[in-house]
DNA sequence: GGATAATGTCAACATGGTTGACATAATTTT
DNA sequence: AAAATTATGTCAACCATGTTGACATTATCC
């Protein structure tokens, strides 16, 4: 719990990749980068009303058309009130539609109308475009030691392996 | 403008790594991997009332003791109201010490106090805690090449190199 | 036919952003 | 010395997005 400077680390963690000030600054470079990362669609998203949940409800139908709205809750991580609230409203302003479930007709599948597609690819790309942008720059090895970070950063219920492959 | 699929790319686009698909691919590790490198801190600040906006003032105080409220603002990149509103709390609950500028006297130096240092350690520690376990488990090159990829995801001006040179 | 599950809805509340207007004190400019 | 500018603080109103709790409807399961 309590630390005493520098000194206290095992030989592990002696490796300068594994420093503390490495991890912090590790920390705050993915603050920036998250920030950079969400700057753009938020941009496109403030000319039409639309925030951050929206983009999040958007990409992950976009992703994943005719998921059902629990799927899309767990995947979220948030309250079936609170995307309620945002997919009530795409569903009205057309982006949207919700069908019924052909087997279990409780429940509700979702997919992006036209204008909704149309909405996710210009936030897409612009996403996209910084991504890429970012890649090319880095390099190959570079982008390939990026993604298995971030997947070890994550949940690991969350990484690509899994959350498909348990998908019914 | 718009996109006629997979077709149309010029030939450096098409290397593997900056197919549509990997990108998408990107953003969403990107998503996800933030939610988790936030999880921990969050639990924490939750016990005793504060939020991420909290951890983040705590955070860059820490990292540069002595900042100047306008200079954590720009870091931040928040309105001042917003920031007040964090930083008031933190002064009267005796985290944040907010000392007369020596040189210019508007200025307001900000420190953490012992126990805003106590605070900050625990956040700090679970936070590394995570970034430590997958930085060892990815090893030394994904961690350059991860290191690399956000660089160059973020807004120039703050990058790791940027971010210092330039503070008088 | 009764329990359970998937969804929707209402209300109240918290956090952390925003804009706009205004106040004070200190510094800089003229 | 007076005027303008800068750094900070504060009030108020508003918005987006999260939470909890309670309840309703419909469909499925046992």
């Amino acid at each position: 719990m309590q630390e005493k400077g520098r000194q206290g680390r095992s030989r592990d963690e002696t490796l300068l990749f594994l420093t503390d000030d490495e991890l912090r600054n590790g920390i705050e470079a993915m603050y920036f980068a998250y920030r950079g990362f969400t700057a753009d669609p938020d941009r496109i998203l403030q000319e039409f009303g639309y925030g951050r949940a929206d983009h999040r409800a958007i990409h992950f139908i976009d992703r994943s058309p005719g998921m059902i709205v629990s799927e899309l809750i767990d995947i979220l991580g948030v309250t079936k009130q609170s995307l309620n609230r945002v997919l009530r409203r795409l569903i009205e302003d057309g982006l949207v539609e919700a069908r019924v479930g052909d087997g279990d007709r409780r429940t509700r599948r979702l997919y992006l109308t036209e204008a909704g597609r149309t909405l996710e690819r210009r936030l897409s790309e612009t996403q996209r475009g910084r991504m890429r942008a970012a890649y090319r720059s880095a390099g190959p090895e570079a982008v390939a030691g990026f993604r298995t970070v971030l997947e070890r950063l994550m949940d690991p219920q969350y990484r690509l392996g899994s959350r498909f492959r348990q998908a019914k």
